[in-house]
Formats: C-alpha cells, structure tokens, sequence
DNA sequence: TATGATTCAATCATAATCGATCACGGACGC
DNA sequence: GCGTCCGTGATCGATTATGATTGAATCATA
C-alpha cells in the first residue's frame, strides 16, 4: 500500500460519500491514523478534499459520480477544479512536482502573475506566506491565497466567468494597465511548435492580456501536454522564457523547444527530493 | 457521527419537514440534547436554518429538493468564515427577515451593487437565480454567488483586503466607472442623524464609491444599529433612499428617518410562524 | 399575576482528535 | 556490509467536541 495507492483510495471514497472519517479510512486501508491524517492533510494542502475534524469532505464540483471518461475531459479545463479522475495519480505527482520547481522563481517581494490552471492553483497551493505580490484572475487561486496573510492580491476588474472560474474584462484593461510583473506563471491546454496553446477562446483573451503585462513567461505543462491537440494560440514560443515540465519530455521537443530560445526545466521526482532536503537543511 | 453528518442530517430533516424539535433530533441522532442546541444555533448562524424555541424552521424559500448537494455547498462555502460572520444571534433572526424583505427590491433584468456585510450576505445567500446583474466587492458574497448560473457578476478591480474580504482599490474607480445600477444595497455599523456610519476606514472609502454609482440607496440595517456608536459618516440620511429593518425600530427613529425623506420598512421577524411552530408540537 | 413545566445558556468534566516529535524498519546507494 | 533517507507508527501534551449539571429565562395555564 503506498502513498499514490492510499490518495486514490481516500478521493474514491470521497467520490462516493460526501464525508469520510479518519476511523473509517483507518480499517479500509488498514494504516495508522497517523497516516490517514497526513494524508488527508496532503491532499487538503492540495485543494483535492475538505479536512474537517474527524476525516474529511468533499469539496462540490469535484465529484463525477459514475460517468468516467467524458465528464472527466470536460473538467479538465475547469480552473482548480480538477479531480483526480481527470488524470493518474501520475500525472498529479509530475504537477506536484512541477509546481514545486515553479516555486523556485519566486522571491519575496517580487510581483508575479499567476494564471488560472490546475499545475499553477497547485502552485498557488505551495506557495509560502512571503511577501509577494500575486495578480491572478482565478477565484480558485484567490481563495487559496486568502490565508496567506504577507501575500498581497490584486485583481483585474471585469465579469465573472463561472465555467472558467476567472474574472475577466472583454473590454479594457482596467487594474492589469497599473499592473507591472517580473513574471507569470501560466499553464495550457498544449505546448506545440505553434506556440502556447488553449482551446477556450475566453482564456486566450485573458491569458494574451496578461502575458503583456509580464518580463518573463514561464509555463507550467505536464509532459502529456506536449503536443497536445489543441485549436488556438496564445503566444508563439519566441514570447516564452521558461518550460516546467516533467521528465516524460521527448529530447525531440526538448530540441524545438530549446531552439525556440526557451529555457526548458525538467522536475524529477529526485529534483524534487532534493529540494526537500534542502529546505530541512535550513 | 461527526459534525458534517448531523448538519447533513438536520438539514435534510428540515428539508423533509418544515420544522423539527430538539427532542426529535436528540432521538433520530443519537447524541445529546447539548450538542443538538449547539448545532441548531451554529447552523442559524450560518444561515442555514431559522433557531425557534424547542428547535429549529426551515428557511422559506429555501428548500432543496433531494440533492445534498446544494446545501452542502453552502456548509463547505461557509469553511473559515466564521470569524466573517460574528454577529450575534440575537439578532441573526431580524437579519433574515430584512434580507428577505429585501429581495422585493429585486427585479429580474436589473443592476445592481451590493455591498459587504452580514445582512447583504444573508441576502445574497437568498437571492433567487434570476438574471439579475450584480456588482460587488465582497469576496464572501462572490462566492455565494458562484453558483447562481443565470446572476451576472462584475467585480471591481483592486486590492484583496483580507480582514474586511473585499476587493478594492484605493487610488482609481476601475469596472466602477462604466457601472451604473439601479439600487445599492449596503449595510452598516450604525445608523444616526449623523447618516451612514461605519468605523473602518476602507469600509467607508469603498462604499462612497459605490453609493454614487447607483440611483437608490437601500440601506439594511437591524435595529440595533439604529443610533448605535460609529465614528466615520459614509453618507447623509438624505442620500438614502430606503431603510430596511425590524420591528424593534423605536417610533422616535422612525420619525426622523422619515423626515429625512426616507421609506422606513419593516420586516416582521416571522412570530407567526414559529408561535404556530410551537403550538403544533403538542 | 402566579406557578409549574420546559427550554435555554453557561459551566465544568470527560472523551475524542490533533499536531509535533521521536523511534522503528525497509529501500537504496556507497 | 553499512549508513542514509523516507515513510510509517507510537507517544504525549494541547486543543476541541461532547455530555451532564445547574440556575435563569421563557412559556402555558390557571
């Protein structure tokens, strides 16, 4: 029974009761409750469940009871609203990795954008309480910064997008023209050798918008994401500094990517690893 | 059984029954009478269901057919809130009944702001899914609205101010500008011959913003805020269009509100109903 | 208005749960 | 073989929920 065994089990269970209890979790997986409240803890941090006292909830909108695979693509586009039926448990750990190596470019102080995403609301979810300066248009994220108390939030003003769960202004700029980031951070639908890609054309407006507003662009894509079929663009390579991705990469798109001049990142596991230990070091 | 289960199953009892006693809830759940009574005031806090002696109504217009799902949104939503909502519940039940009154100010197709505030949020919390077009700076009332598919929501931009959960911009009137609303419904801290009070500085910058978009004013305001100490003015009794609240509101008040020009309405807290509530029970 | 019954909030004692910490044991590389 | 590292389980003090008790408040009835 291990860690990625035990996830899968707790969010089925989830899946199937609005409430579990660490007891109960306790004699299904046959662990310590030691265990099941780390776990629970995890996968709170991670904003795939509810820890309340006593076990766990679901958190709405998560659960596609009974109808797998379509419903499942369908939410994959949903911003911080991606349940662990989307993708493997796999796929989450490369986005736990890739989040995590994202954080490596932050520094306390810095303004940042972050965009609406399942690889960057993870992100958002690791992040320290530093005194950073996050412009976002996801609520998700927004939500998960609400605790973080040293870090200041600014949005753009605009309409309410509950598909996408973003705000978004069709018309001017608003906030974003007194907005000036060093970087953002930013996933997509697919990275092709068209550029950033999307499949929803109410996120290629925002995401171009924001783009504008940053020096750097550093895009958070898992390594399925490569290739991927998707229909609109949202900026050619030439405008991306930085890939994160995962070590499922092909060399041959490492190769187009690194020709297009980007900086192409690879977050293991063991890099992952690593950056535990150091931070235990400290 | 924790927590989460016996708010689950009170709440579908009420669904089921309009109202439910102490006693019957004592038997059906298995715990004791206590733990009933801090459930039931918990949950009328919350705004889930209306505190009546010997037990608990259910909210009129509240009903949820079936699904948990609705309601248990609302719990989930209301998760780290509390410290947002710490009104008394004295008053919870006045609250309640002038946001009801309030929706009759409500009519499909049109604009308006609303404000932050306990009772602004209650209303929120009932408002009906109707196309309304609503603007608002509160994060607590955004998410209440999240899943209102047919309600129109436009934020304006700015800075998250965690303490008060509002979004605002100090230095320029962003989305507001090319907002334009019917009505504002705003709440306070008091309500004096002096006008609309607050004592929160930013409390006070925002709503000034806000009121002169919209051509009336709605204010929501228990009785208890009548005359109640605030230091700052937002604005004169002779911007105000309209005081929604209760019918502890002395005559003396309800003479100089209505000198000012204001329509004084007042929400009957619903007696009948829980007298009527009381007598059936045996 | 007075009285008894019921309900209530406040208080305290007990039990459940939690997070932090340490110890054990297997996996892995040297 | 040997040590290191990570995941797990166990322990302990602290926190939190629950249940029982009590006196006050409220209500129904006379």
């Amino acid at each position: 029974m291990h860690l990625q065994d035990r996830w899968k089990l707790i969010i089925d269970e989830l899946n199937h009761d609005r409430v579990t209890s660490v007891d109960e979790l306790t004699e299904r997986l046959g662990v310590s409750p030691a265990t099941i409240r780390r776990d629970l803890n995890e996968l709170h941090e991670l904003g795939h469940l509810l820890r309340v006292r006593g076990g766990a909830m679901r958190i709405e909108g998560k659960h596609f009871s009974g109808k797998p695979a379509a419903d499942d693509r369908r939410t994959q586009g949903l911003q911080g609203q991606s349940s662990f039926l989307d993708s493997s448990i796999v796929n989450a750990a490369a986005k736990h990795a890739i989040a995590r190596t994202a954080l490596d470019y932050l520094k306390p102080g810095a303004s940042m954008i972050i965009d609406g995403g399942t690889t960057t609301f993870t992100m958002a979810s690791l992040m320290a309480n530093e005194s950073y300066h996050v412009l976002t248009t996801s609520i998700p994220i927004l939500q998960r910064l609400l605790d973080r108390s040293k870090v200041r939030v600014t949005l753009p003003g605009g309409e309410l997008f509950r598909e996408q769960r973003i705000i978004l202004n069709p018309y001017e700029d608003g906030m974003l023209q007194n907005f000036s980031a060093a970087r953002i951070f930013i996933g997509c639908q697919a990275l092709t050798k068209n550029g950033l890609m999307q499949s929803d054309t109410l996120l290629v407006q925002s995401e171009r918008r924001l783009i504008e507003r940053a020096d750097q662009v550093i895009v958070l894509a898992d390594s399925s994401k490569i290739d991927a079929p998707a229909s609109l663009s949202v900026c050619p390579l030439s405008m991306i500094d930085v890939v994160i991705t995962d070590d499922g990469i092909s060399q041959a798109a490492k190769g187009w990517l690194e020709a297009a001049g980007i900086t192409v990142r690879i977050a293991s596991v063991e890099a992952e690893d690593i950056k535990a230990t150091e931070a235990s070091k400290r």
